[in-house]
DNA sequence: CATATATTGACCGACGGTCAGTCAATTAAA
DNA sequence: TTTAATTGACTGACCGTCGGTCAATATATG
C-alpha cells in the first residue's frame, strides 16, 4: 500500500452531501455529471470512483437522509403519550412544509422518479427496510394503545395500512397542484380513530 | 386552397397506440424517439409534429387508458350490490396481475415516474381531474351504502382517504419487490368494513 | 540515516458514442 | 400553384470510459 489511501464510503458521503442542494433545488433530470463534479470540487471522472452512475448519486442522499430521519423520528416520539398524536409525527414527513423538510421531501421525490424509471433493485430492496421499520414502529404504536385500554382490539389490523396510506399521501402530494395534505389527512385518522379509541 | 388536412388528434392517438406495447415493455428511458418513429411507421421529425416531446407520448398513452378505464369500471359495477364489493372493484388496477391489466399498470408507471422528474403542470392538472373522477365515484358508494342501512355514517369521512390509500398501495407495487398488494389490501379493507359497517 | 527507485491508486479531462430535438428540403394533396 | 405534411441528416448536449499523470508511500542501497 503506497499513495494515501481514502476511505471510499466516507468520500462518497462527503460528495454525495456537497451537491445535495444542487440536486434538491434543479432536480436530476436538468443536473450534469459536469456540475457535480465541479459542486464537489473533484474531476468528472472520480465521481464514478464513488458513484455507478447519475442515479447512484441520490441513492446515497436518500440513505443519508433517512439514517438521519430514523433517529429524529425515535427522538420526537420519545415523551409522546397518546397513540393519535405518535400516530401524527410518522406522517410529519409529508405534513411538514419547513424549509429543512421540503428539501428532503423533494429528494424523495427525485428518487422515486428513479425507482420507476429505472428498474433498480438495490433501491427496491431499500424501499423495503425503509418500510420495514415504520411498519414495526407503527405496530407498536397501536400495540401500546390497545394494551393501555385507549383502542380497541381491531386497531391492530389497520397498522400497515397507515404505512401504504401515508405512501399515498405522498404521491398525491408530489404529483398534484395544491394539494391539501393536511385536510386529507386530518379527515382520515380522525375518522379512523373516532372508530377505534374506546370511549 | 386548403391542402390535405390530417385530424392531428386523431393522428396523435394512433400514433401513440402503436408504439404502446413497445414503452411498456422496454419503458420511456429505454426507449429512443427513432424506435418510436420506426414502430409508428413515420419519419422521426413527424413525431414532432404530433408530440411536444418523448414525455409527451406517454401522456397521451394514459389518456387514452383512462379514458377507457372510467368506461370500464362504470359497467364493472352496475349490478354489483354491496358496497364491499364495489368497493374492491375500485382496487382492481392495483390488484389485478392479468397481462393486460400489467401493461397498463407499467404504463402508468412510466407516466408517474415522468411527472415526478419533470415538474409538468398539464399532467399534474390530468391527475386531478382523474382522481376527482374516482374520489366522486367512492363518495357516491359509501353515501348508497348508509342510505341503504349498510353502513354507519362515519364511513363517509374515510371515502376520500381510500383513494389516497389506493395511490399508496399502486407505489409500493411499483417500488418495491415482491410487495403483497392483495394482503395489504384485504386486511385493510376489511378491517376498515368490520368498523363501518352495521351488523 | 539519507537518497534513489519502484509501486500504487486517486484523480483527471479529452474523447467516443448516443440520442433528443431541429430544420431545410421534398412530397403530395387540393 | 400553394401550402400542409413529411422526412432524415444534422447538431449539440451529455453520459460514461480510458489512458495517463501525479503525489504519497514502500523498498532498496550506500
Amino acid at each position: 500500500m503506497s499513495p494515501r489511501k481514502v476511505n471510499k464510503d466516507e468520500k462518497r458521503r462527503e460528495v454525495a452531501l456537497k451537491c445535495s442542494d444542487l440536486i434538491y433545488d434543479i432536480g436530476m433530470k436538468n443536473i450534469t455529471i459536469a456540475q457535480v463534479a465541479k459542486t464537489a470540487g473533484i474531476g468528472k471522472g472520480t465521481v464514478y470512483e464513488y458513484f455507478e452512475n447519475k442515479e447512484d448519486i441520490i441513492f446515497e442522499i436518500i440513505n443519508i437522509h433517512i439514517e438521519n430521519y430514523h433517529n429524529e423520528f425515535l427522538k420526537s416520539i420519545k415523551n409522546v403519550e397518546s397513540t393519535k398524536e405518535k400516530v401524527f409525527h410518522f406522517f410529519k414527513f409529508v405534513l411538514d412544509d419547513s424549509e429543512e423538510n421540503s428539501k428532503h421531501f423533494n429528494g424523495y421525490k427525485e428518487y422515486l422518479s428513479i425507482v420507476l424509471a429505472d428498474e433498480n433493485s438495490k433501491m427496491k430492496e431499500f424501499n423495503c427496510s425503509t418500510n420495514d421499520f415504520f411498519k414495526e414502529q407503527l405496530r407498536v404504536f397501536i400495540k401500546d394503545g390497545i394494551q393501555k385500554g385507549e383502542l380497541k382490539q381491531e386497531a391492530l389490523d389497520l397498522s400497515d395500512g397507515l404505512l401504504t396510506y401515508e405512501k399515498g399521501l405522498a404521491l398525491l402530494k408530489m404529483s398534484q397542484n395544491d394539494y391539501d395534505v393536511e385536510a386529507d389527512l386530518n379527515q382520515f385518522i380522525n375518522a379512523i380513530f373516532n372508530l377505534i379509541e374506546i370511549k
